[in-house]
Parts: C-alpha cells; sequence; structure tokens
DNA sequence: TTATTATACTAATATAATTAGTTTTAAGTC
DNA sequence: GACTTAAAACTAATTATATTAGTATAATAA
C-alpha cells in the first residue's frame, strides 16, 4: 500500500530541530512534524516515546551541538582571547539555531540525569577555558556561573527581540564581556 | 439557574499568574482557569479576546510589576549601591514570580506596541540608575544591555535549574554584578 | 520459500481552544 | 413594581492535538 519512507529517530530529531529554527519550539508538533516528513502522527510512535520524550532528546542534542560550536570556536585561543571566542561562539550558535536553543531550556525535566550530563560538559569546558586565570575554585565557579549568566543572557534577550535600540548588537556583547574581564582581572591582581 | 460569579479581566489575570507560578506558564490553559474560577472555558470569552490575549496581558502585567518591584528595591539608593540594589530586586522577583516572570518572555509577539512600551520602561529606568556614572550616552546603552543580560541571564539559569552545584548563588549574583562594576569605573577613570 | 519483525497504517479516545447561539441574571428605566 | 436590556454565564458543536490499540505489509532472516 504506502512505500516505507525509513524514518528513524535521527531523522525526527533533525526534522524537529529545522522546524523549530524555522518557526519557534512551540510550533513543533507531532501532527506538524508528521506532515513534513509524508508520514502519519502515530507512525512517529514507533521511533520516539511522544512528544516530551522527544523534547529531552532535542534538548540534549542541542546542548551537544551547542558544545561543539563552542569547542571549534575556540581553537588555538588562550586566556581572554578564548573567552571572548566562547563568548561569540555562544551567541553565535543562538542566532544560526534558535530553536534548537531554545529546547535546550525547555526539557520536560531539565534535573534529568542526561541532560544534566550534556549540560555539565559545556560547564567544565568553561572552567577549562578559565584555568590559568590565578581564580581559586571557588571564584573560578562563580566566575563560570557569571559568564553563562551574560551569555545567555544576552543572547536569549536578542532571540526574544528584547534588544529595541539601534546600537550595534555585537558591539555590546564584547564590551560586556571586556568590562566583566578587567574586572575579574583586577580582583586577582 | 447558575448564580454568577462576577468574572472579569483582573479576576482572570491574577488566576493566572498565580497558576503560571505554582505550575509553570505552560501548565496555563483555558481549561484549567475556568476551572480554577468554578466556571466553563466558553465563559472566559466574555472578558478576554483568547489565550494569545491573555498571555499578552500577562505580559504587560509581569513588566508592570518588575519594574514596580524595582522601583521598590531602590529607593532611597544611588550610585553602584542602587545598581547592586536593582540586581537583588530583579532576581527576587523572579524567584517569588517564576511564572509571571516567564510570561514577560512568551509574549505572543514581543514587538507588540503596548510590550515595548512596559518593556521600555524598565530600560529607562535602568538608565536612570547609571545616570552619574560618568558615561557618555552610547556607553550607557550598552552597559544596561549588558546589566540586563547579566540579571536576566542569572535570573534565567536560576530558574531552569540551571546551578547544580553546591555554591551560594546570592553571592554569585554578587560577585557578577561588583566584578562587573568594576571594569565599568575603570573604562571611565 | 517461509517466518518474523519492524514500520506504517486506520480507528478511536481524551483534552484544549474556539465559535455560535441560547438562557438568565442584574441593572437600570418607566 | 413591572419591563427592557445588556452583560455574563451556559450548552452544543467544530477543529486541532497527543496518545493508544490493533491491523496490515514490507523488509529481512532462516
Amino acid at each position: 500500500m504506502s512505500p516505507r519512507i525509513g524514518l528513524n529517530q535521527i531523522m525526527i530529531l533533525e526534522e524537529a530541530a529545522r522546524a523549530a529554527d524555522e518557526a519557534g519550539l512551540e510550533s513543533v508538533t507531532l501532527a506538524e512534524l508528521a506532515k513534513r516528513l509524508q508520514v502519519k502522527t502515530p507512525s512517529l510512535y514507533n521511533h520516539i516515546g511522544g512528544l516530551p520524550d522527544l523534547r529531552k532528546s532535542l534538548a540534549i542534542h542541542g546542548l551537544e551541538q551547542l558544545r561543539i560550536a563552542l569547542l571549534n570556536g575556540t581553537v588555538g585561543k588562550a586566556g581572554e582571547e578564548a573567552v571572548l571566542a566562547v563568548g561569540r561562539s555562544y551567541v553565535g550558535f543562538v542566532r544560526q539555531r534558535p530553536g534548537l536553543y531554545e529546547a535546550t531550556l525547555s526539557a520536560p525535566d531539565p534535573l534529568d540525569p542526561d541532560v544534566s550530563a550534556a549540560s555539565d560538559e559545556i560547564l567544565t569546558f568553561m572552567l577549562r577555558i578559565m584555568d590559568g586565570f590565578g581564580l581559586t575554585e571557588e571564584k573560578a565557579l562563580h566566575a563560570v556561573r557569571a559568564f553563562r549568566s551574560m551569555v545567555h543572557g544576552f543572547a536569549s534577550l536578542e532571540l526574544k527581540n528584547g534588544f529595541n535600540m539601534a546600537l550595534n548588537r555585537d558591539q555590546s556583547l564584547e564590551l560586556m564581556l571586556i568590562t566583566y574581564l578587567r574586572g575579574l582581572a583586577l580582583s586577582t591582581a
């Protein structure tokens, strides 16, 4: 009757990410996904556990992609240059994959071990970037929190069109990070 | 038959905000709201235009409440002390009214004039707080963007349980803001 | 060739948003 | 106090979604 389309988890995940980037995470419904994949909705259940399950997978996939983007953005860089590069890469990732980034923040249960693990990898990456800044372990943890807050906050506000004014955004990001780093240098001096 | 309950827009809005705080914005459905208000779902349409309309009202209401909270948190303070107070009040508000804060970020159309206006009031408030820092107008705008990014990012990550480690959160916030302010002082010196 | 399994399907159920149209309460008017 | 009217609540129906159960078939393996 109907030739098999050859669906699998990866195809669904990638189509979901594309759909999220195009129209926002909210609009990613199983009905819409099935339409895009030329399949009836219930067929999706042969490959995923349901919508919450898909969202969790999307969150993990997004965190992995984000980590790779940060990694790629910092090859061959160290010190403050590396920190700036992470900031640029982070914001760049959110601009390129807005829906996928949104998914990383909307896991059904953010405390899920698998999601936490993917999140922790980014954290330890950032900690390594801040190695050699001469911070105590505790100060370094505070600094990583600050850094994540800054870049996530910036990217997230930009995503929601929170920056209305005609004022260069890249420059805002750059200035924020440089100003913070200057203050950080003072505290270790 | 059924005695009138005396519903109005405000009652619906406040119940929606409460529900959002209790169970997250996602769980605020008209069906759930109607149940909480002891009314049938279609009755809500006598007072609101529908779910998107309610969400927009919630966003504006949340922005107003946030502005009031910031205002109250800074009476009698000036300079860096005022900036720190805004940061504390901002994060405090998000902790107290997580769902309502979520709503401020999830308006159906963030570029809607009414929502933008409410958002702009917070912006100009922050600009006034930074008056007297000796910044050029452009630098001040960049600084406000940075400040919003920091506090929103911090609050938002905290909300999503993004801070897993056992490390004092209030201290992280305090350190972030102080470190940034130190860097800012350098650039004007 | 046959047996098995995975994949896609149809059918059915439950929840939600929304609209249309009806009844009834509450308020004011004569 | 009876009457009119507008608002507020209702029932009924439509559409969209997620999900489950059960069926048929295509691909694969024996």
